[in-house]
RNA sequence: GGGUGGUUAGCUCAGUCUGGUAGAGCGCAUGCUUGACGUGCAUGAGGUCGCAGGUUCGAGUCCUGCACCACCCA
């Protein structure tokens, strides 16, 4: 393995992601003496690629994994795929398609067989791809929705529900999308405004003359059964209880009073058309009116449409509006705006028809899910999600389960002859259940349909560890004791599995939520294939690395509901690992004849040693906090500081000096602090940039793999706030003389003096310690102390601390500029002046302020007028 | 219609919980073959913290209202 300039992550991520492989590191033991620390992943769809959401939420969860696992928990990350009913579904059947085939033409049990092969076959990419990513789940315990053991759970909770009368089988409006034949839950439907008519069309009265109706679906007509109109609208209430005639069909349609009504829209009256939308049906089913279907599973008119029958339902508005235009009765069109419900997966518009399905009864099941959070048992994080998980559990509305659909969790139900319903785990216990019943054997038949594939998703923080088994995982590790996903399944997953976990386990599902943002692209827009905005991470894998994105995305960990990325961003992650990778360069070639044995402890430190360690200190005590509060980006931004401000900028120039000098012992201290600092940062940093942290561990030549080390824990016997006071100085003096450098236009070659005058004391302090580092830094030939120093005119000046330094500048330079940039500098503090002292002068402060921040202000204000007073004497001389 | 989030430097974002001198990176300008790194080094310019009120000795931060952008629900 070399050491090459630029760090290159193509050759070094693949080879130690084998090497981790190779070793069982992630694998946990339920009977570990060590605390517990479980997640389950958010299960990805079998059809899916890795996709920036996949990225960012596996990411922070793999940080906490890391840090939890290094810190000495047996941490367990679970890991599993989703079924995905629907999409899986889709594009096996898309496939079957080329073969110019449909499901039907194989049959169920051909079709199933034939999605397995599929999901063989194609179905771990995105496994694959979570572990490119960095991804240490215990991949022994990796899952599937459909595997025999989770089945067997779906089932068993099925049974259970059925059982207690928290699943029914009834009639109800649904949503049915006409593209993938089958039900959706609520939730499943996305609303989308779309820019349509209101067409307002003539009904005919009996006695003579007519009524105007406004809709947006005309061709919903057919299915028309009733007209209603509100009971307060004086304008039609001579109208309830007569009948109207229904245009083309010409049937009879009672008017009826029905307070939901908006009598603002269209023209006051609705018409009624209970097997197509959810009001009408509830209205219809109060007045006894009767349904009519006018739809084919797949989208077009059936037999009730009369002379309709057969077209789509889009052809069958045209032709509608056409014949109605006819006969005069069209009125007007007017553009309108308003929202139609859309498929999730596919897109289309869905439809919706009454239908007979199954529901889990959500009120009893929604009611602990609520208490649990009030109760503080599950804690969100940021916790304003807690608000709309509150709503949306309080306002919830029975869930349909049943999925027309042959890839998912068949319903575990069998019917008798007279319809009758045997729930049961299988066909055998269906059968004996069957014979109770009938006192004999009778012929059965199960369900058709299948479960929604959320149904299953609702029991994976226990199914994925064996229930209904008692299992030693499920001891161990259930709760979870965090989980990380996207807001977007807040409802569709995070709640249910509260639901669930109650229900089944007693005991809520996880203990914390972290909900992440959502990626969007640099311009604020979704990322999406049809804008072409999309950042694959598998793209970014091969240009910047995973470590690039892993750090990168945990800077998402802040803001609100959205988190542009760009390429920009990940350029900057990627300079950030190549300064790391040089740093570790610079460290090891430098610390190659560093004798084995040797140890830090007794040995006498210079300042800077006692300053980066007491820097170090205080980092792993921030990164450790804000590990804790989840605050990502936090602890991300620390160690950036830390490793190129502090260690790179300031140690390592500094530590320089000590490896070129003649001082044997000193150099061998500091090599092994920068051994000590490299050691304990490559420990922090690991979490979230998990490739070249081990590259480099291995490089140091440590044998075990950096993910099984110790995480540092502070070190408070390193925190030093004299030492840190003395490098600020040091630090203060040597950007001083480089301003002065850069603002003179110095050429970069010469080599200046500077006079140190002053606070004798002061100076003393700072030349002992840092003579040496000051005249390499600042480019000196040599630098000391000279009480009442009389400088001659062509001399810069500047300010350290308490001290004044001159700089002798013979003939070399403009002067003027010099007087410039301290008359800015003065124009600065002197501002910065009548600030504190307005606010020292008024009474009120000094009578309602803390103490400390009336003692802080005028420390300050002393501080500045001495700055101020030099800084004047210099423009005068 | 209801709700949530956002609005801070040219750009992307910290900082707001817990009020006390406005921060970072990128970009920009200028200068550097500094023996780890040009994916680099140094220096510098750049902000009425969306608007209007209020509370407070003091507001980017707390309160009220408004505007604009985004998203969710109906």
């Amino acid at each position: 393995m070399g050491f090459p300039a630029r760090y290159d992550p193509r050759e070094v991520e693949d080879r130690i992601r084998r090497s981790w492989e190779a070793r069982p590191y992630w694998i946990c033991d339920p009977r570990s003496e060590k605390p517990p620390f479980s997640i389950v992943i958010p299960p990805p769809n079998i059809t899916g690629r890795l996709h920036m959401g996949h990225a960012l939420n596996n990411t922070l969860q793999d940080i906490v994994i890391r840090y939890k696992r290094m810190d000495g928990y047996e941490a367990c990350w679970f890991p599993g795929t989703d079924h995905a009913g629907i999409a899986t579904q889709n594009v096996v059947e898309q496939e079957l398609a080329k073969e110019g085939k449909t499901r039907h033409d194989l049959g169920r049990e051909e079709f199933v067989k034939r999605v397995w092969q599929w999901k063989e076959k194609y179905g771990s990419e995105i496994v694959e791809q979570l572990k490119a990513l960095g991804a240490s789940c215990d991949w022994s315990r990796l899952r599937f929705t459909l595997d025999e053991g989770l089945s067997r759970a779906v089932r068993t909770a099925f049974v259970r529900l059925f059982e207690e009368g928290l699943i029914y089988r009834g009639d109800y409006m649904i949503n049915w999308c006409p593209r993938c034949g089958t039900t959706l839950s609520d939730i499943e439907v996305e609303h989308k405004e779309v820019d349509g008519h209101l067409y307002y069309v003539r009904y005919p009265l009996e006695e003579g003359g007519y009524v105007t109706i406004a809709t947006t679906r005309p061709e919903t007509m057919l299915g028309d059964t009733g007209v209603a109109v509100n009971p307060h609208d004086g304008r039609y209430k001579h109208l309830i209880g007569k009948t109207a005639i229904l245009p083309i069909l010409k049937r009879k349609l009672p008017i009826v009073a029905a307070e939901e009504v908006d009598p603002e829209f269209g023209t006051g009256v609705l018409k009624i058309t209970p097997a197509h939308d959810p009001i009408d049906f509830e209205i219809g089913r109060r007045e006894g009116l009767p349904s009519v279907n006018i739809l084919n599973e797949d989208g077009t008119i059936n037999g009730n449409g009369g002379p309709f029958a057969g077209m789509d339902r889009y052809a069958a508005r045209e032709a509608i509006l056409e014949r109605l235009k006819e006969e005069g009765l069209l009125e007007k069109v007017e553009p309108y705006r308003h929202a139609v419900g859309h498929c999730y997966r596919c897109g289309t518009a869905v439809e919706p028809l009454i239908s007979t399905q199954w529901f889990v009864r959500m009120r009893p099941l929604a009611e602990p899910a609520i208490r649990v959070v009030e109760e503080g048992r599950i804690q969100f994080i940021p916790e304003r999600w807690t608000k709309l998980y509150y709503e949306w559990l309080s306002n919830i509305r029975d869930w349909c389960i049943s999925r027309q659909l042959w890839w998912g969790h068949r319903i575990p139900v069998w019917y008798g002859p007279d319809g009758e319903m045997f729930a049961a785990l299988d066909e055998q216990e269906a059968r004996a259940k069957a014979r109770a019943h009938y006192g004999e054997d009778v012929e059965l038949h199960q369900e058709e349909d299948v479960l929604d594939t959320w149904f299953s998703s609702s029991l994976w923080p226990f199914s994925v560890m064996g229930w209904p088994d008692e299992t030693e995982d499920l001891k161990r590790f259930y709760p979870t004791s965090l989980l990380i996903t996207g807001f977007d399944i807040l409802f569709f997953w995070v709640a249910r599995m509260v639901m669930m976990g109650l229900k089944f386990m007693g005991e809520v599902p996880f203990r914390q939520v972290y909900i992440t943002p959502l990626i969007v692209d640099e311009k604020g827009q979704k990322m999406s294939k049809s804008r072409g905005n999309i950042i694959d991470p598998m793209e970014v894998k091969e240009s910047h690395g995973m470590d690039a994105l892993r750090f990168t995305l945990s800077h998402a960990s802040s803001k609100g509901r959205a988190w542009r990325l760009s390429w920009t961003q990940l350029d900057e992650s990627r300079n950030f690992l190549n300064k790391i990778w040089n740093m570790a360069r610079f460290v090891l070639t430098n610390t190659e004849d560093l004798p084995q044995g040797l140890t830090l402890k007794g040995r006498p430190l210079a300042w800077e040693d006692r300053w980066i360690l007491s820097r170090l200190a205080r980092t792993v005590t921030k990164v450790r906090e804000e590990l804790d509060r989840y605050n990502f980006h936090l602890g991300a931004e620390a160690l950036y500081s830390f490793t190129w401000h502090e260690l790179c900028d300031w140690y390592l120039e500094v530590a320089k000096v000590r490896l070129a000098g003649e001082d044997e012992e000193a150099r061998r201290t500091c090599q092994l602090v920068l051994r000590e600092v490299l050691d304990v940062l490559l420990r922090l940093l690991h979490p979230y940039m998990p490739y070249i942290t081990e590259e480099i561990w291995r490089h140091m030549g440590h044998e075990d793999t950096i993910a099984v080390a110790e995480f540092p824990t502070p070190e408070p016997a390193w925190v030093d706030p004299e030492a840190e006071e003395r490098f600020e100085l040091f630090k203060e003096l040597v950007t001083e003389v480089r301003a002065i450098r850069a603002e003179l236009r110095v050429p970069a070659r010469a080599e200046l003096t500077v006079i140190l005058s002053g606070a004798e004391e002061e100076a003393q302090a700072l030349l002992s310690a840092f003579e040496g580092a000051c005249c390499k830094l600042a480019r000196l030939a040599s630098i000391r102390y000279e009480k009442g120093f009389t400088p001659s005119p062509e001399t810069a000046k500047g300010v350290a601390g308490e001290l004044t330094l001159y700089v002798p500048l013979a003939g070399v330079v403009d002067f003027k500029a010099a007087k410039e940039r301290l008359k800015k500098e003065l124009s600065k503090v002197e501002a910065e002046l009548g600030k504190l002292r307005a606010r020292l002068s008024n009474p009120d402060f000094r009578a309602r302020a803390p103490a400390e921040v009336v003692e802080g202000t005028e420390a300050k204000l002393k501080e500045l007028q001495a700055r101020r007073l030099r800084l004047t004497r210099h423009l005068e001389g």
